[in-house]
DNA sequence: TAAAAACGTTGACTTTTGTCAACGCCCTTT
DNA sequence: AAAGGGCGTTGACAAAAGTCAACGTTTTTA
């Protein structure tokens, strides 16, 4: 699978990437089966995780203990807790396996060194956080600024391949609503 | 206003950092009164702003021309839609000094030039990445999980010296809730 | 300083959303 | 194949939040 990371890079950085082997080697390809957990809340997130195939869902537990999805992450993206991983600090979030998913896996420490040693993985962290930071500035702007049904129709235009292929009970999630409200207002639409 | 510029980048890269003279150099001094425009939605983010004093507002209007808060940020922050000003594509985001600010900008063609010739520059970039992307993650959070009188229980707890400092209507904008219900849910607490 | 505008609160009412329960359906899993 | 669990929908009702209006207060501004 580590063919689907050369090209994911070389599409943003060019053909020619200094030091491109060095950095495909220090990635694990890992596997997770439907439903299991990458990340459990409490844990260091020590490992930033590109998606080769598959859909991790990032959520955390409210006092009801329902699942509060923050983002929902399919294949050819990065998905990680930044946050903890960043500080070495413990997970506020849970990451799960919606699908079953083959993950290309860097350590921290891996990490750490690849941004000192290869000038290009700078770029691509770079990257990662401009991509991450926008999507949540857009999904922030859907909460203060967006009805629940007009949330729905904002998913349709922004990630219509959603709609289609998550639960409903997931979607709703996503879109900060229950399950029951998310049915009757789809109907209506 | 520019000593607190450097002490800001001294307190995070140290007191060492090379080029910092350079960098400080590069940034304009500019100040907005209260009320005004520092950014219109359409127009592109041509700065990135450090906010030596005063507090911004981000904001997006929805088809009944409220302004929908996305972030509120006070001095010793950074400021800009880094969507607009890292693609060159005109604004979604309006920007507004809620206060009189002075603000120290940087513009793109600068801030370009910055990070190719300043390797410490580079740095703080990230850096003010990272905290902006943080910033939102905590701030989808509550959205997905919190009830509006918990949000307003965690803005309290967060960033209590906003409650103090800004118009309630601003502070139910930012917490996405009506004038009404922050003023009914406020007396709750 | 006086007029105008904006703000904050409250009441009455409407709309939106959540909760609980029931039911059929699909999908595992044994 | 049968049992069990989870999912999606719907109904009835409750709770939460929005809207509109009024009013006194504070803040701007002319």
């Amino acid at each position: 699978m580590i063919h689907l990371l050369r090209q994911h890079i070389q599409n943003r950085l060019g053909d020619d990437v200094e030091g491109l082997d060095k950095v495909l080697a220090t990635f694990e390809e890992r596997h997770f089966k439907r439903g299991e957990l990458v990340l459990k809340q409490g844990d260091c997130c020590t490992y930033v995780y590109y998606i080769a195939t598959g859909c991790l869902q990032v959520f955390i537990y409210d006092a009801d203990i329902n699942e509060n999805t923050r983002d929902i992450v399919t294949e050819d993206n990065w998905c990680a807790d930044l946050t903890s991983f960043g500080s070495g600090q413990p997970s506020a979030e849970n990451i799960k396996a919606v699908e079953p998913c083959v993950l290309l896996a860097v350590s921290r420490p891996n990490f750490q060194q690849l941004m000192q040693t290869v000038p290009q993985f700078d770029k691509v962290y770079r990257q990662i956080l401009e991509a991450s930071y926008a999507n949540s500035v857009y999904r922030i702007n859907t909460f203060v600024s967006l009805s629940a049904l007009d949330r729905i129709k904002w998913l349709m235009d922004y990630r219509p391949k959603l709609m289609s292929r998550l639960s409903n009970k997931l979607i709703a999630s996503y879109l900060g609503i229950s399950q029951e409200t998310f049915s009757r207002l789809k109907a209506k639409i």
